[in-house]
DNA sequence: CGGTATTTTGAGTATCGTCAAGGCCAGTGG
DNA sequence: CCACTGGCCTTGACGATACTCAAAATACCG
């Protein structure tokens, strides 16, 4: 459980490694090394529940890697998917009530769990660490809004083409979701056609009939129900109805890449 | 336009009254008066730009009167809605970059303006200001979220009636937004139907069509275009899908309006 | 009262939701 | 090793819903 194994400078984790956190760079080394000394790492298997509704989460965690999955509950089953987290994301009430959506893990995943009253302590103590918090859910938020922009596309075949522009630009190079090279960019769908279609307020039928539209327009080629390759963003984009492409720099990248060698 | 006409007791504020800010409540009283001295009232007419996308908006909002509305401007001169600011939410990047969406004042509206530099130095050196602040942002957070989860309704009457639950929970006794005395509940409609269409992800047609549709079925009754009764609580709660009628306190007191005189 | 913008209505077509059946893949047990 | 089973994805058909275009009605403003 030390860190001897990592080849990293460590930066002082004990239980999970906090060097790649972007998020935390700007951080001191020693509130590093405190945020080290109270977390630890939790595994989860695909389809685990990391956290329920109303239950009052006894940590704030940070995702190291796999995919979770938010989402609300129905009374009657069923659950809406309201978002993902990914590598770098954090999730966990820092100071309001219990949880009002629930976590599952989407793939098998790794968090690390940093215990909460400690967690709150050094957060009342360390102005920088506040801010990195609220910087980190002032992105949660536009992320919220970028699902809003996609949802409120009419028709689903648009919804569809803005969810995978949100999988290309957002989480790209993120636990093997993305992989590109030249002139082929592959991307991972992170969740069955259920969730998806929940997400994007559809059907798993009409997912998978956009799918195959959109496969027979040329814009992408379907390799497994779960993989997908983008073969022109920029009739993904258009079918978005969103500007999107252009000024994305994380799309401006993928464009070179499937620019470079056609096929 | 001052605030001597209020008969609160006022707290110091120098450019506006900050006591009914029921997010500030906690705060110090000299902090409040602290934040008292670098704020100052802005009034927008209905229609006025208050913040452009990618704007380097030089205060922090606060909103005392009337409505806002976020949007997200397309190239071609549409413009998704993200949501509404009403009393009391806050608005403006703290220190993150310039804004990703742009403001309008959809009715007329007063906003009280915290210098923004001032006010990071502030945040700086008050942790319990800057706790209201995540936990403002952690609010905004979970409303996007119950955005998502109406836009995901199939139907538009469904998302239609969505909305109109949110008006009733969320936004009641705000600026006139909702009326309710004995018998009778009425809802103003602070945004028109080629905007309610765009956040609801449809075309301004069928959201005409979903009105009239709510109200044959005696759901809700359209006094005006922009103003609408409530008339069966639990028929729009079972239209968008939710369990939402009964644990939502907002909603349960309104029900008890409808029952109490059944007109 | 006239002019403009917004809302509503109508008709036709495309899309989507629904139900039902078939196919594909992985894991299980013979 | 192979048949079986169950879950997920796909496909098809049909009715319902929603989008499009166009025109009429209404509300709003001076």
């Amino acid at each position: 459980m030390t860190t001897s194994h990592h080849h990293h400078a460590g930066t002082g984790g004990v239980g999970c490694n906090l060097a790649h956190f972007v998020q935390l760079e700007a951080l001191p080394k020693e509130m590093m090394s405190d945020l080290g000394r109270i977390c630890r790492v939790r595994s989860y298997a695909a389809g685990q529940v990391v956290a329920d509704v109303g239950e009052d989460l006894d940590f704030i965690g940070c995702v190291q890697s796999g995919i979770l999955r938010m989402q609300k509950n129905l009374p009657d089953g069923r659950c809406h998917v309201v978002g993902l987290l990914v590598e770098g994301d954090m999730f966990g009430r820092v100071f309001d009530g219990p949880l009002k959506i629930s976590i599952e893990a989407a793939t098998g995943a790794q968090v690390c769990a940093f215990q909460r009253a400690s967690f709150e302590a050094l957060l009342s103590r360390s102005p920088e660490l506040d801010r990195v918090m609220l910087l980190n859910v002032l992105g949660e938020l536009d992320r919220a809004r970028e699902w809003m922009i996609i949802l409120s596309t009419p028709r689903v075949k648009g919804r569809l083409a803005g969810f995978l522009l949100l999988l290309c630009s957002r989480y790209a190079n993120i636990d093997h979701l993305l992989q590109a090279s030249e002139g082929k960019v592959e991307v991972r769908i992170p969740i069955d056609r259920t969730d998806l279609a929940h997400l994007l307020g559809t059907r798993p039928e009409s997912i998978s009939r956009a799918f195959h539209s959109l496969a027979d327009d040329g814009s992408i080629a379907i390799k497994r129900p779960d993989l997908v390759a983008i073969r022109d963003l920029d009739a993904l984009a258009a079918e978005a109805g969103e500007d999107a492409a252009e000024d994305i720099p994380a799309l401006k990248d993928l464009m070179q890449i499937l620019a470079s060698r056609p096929e």
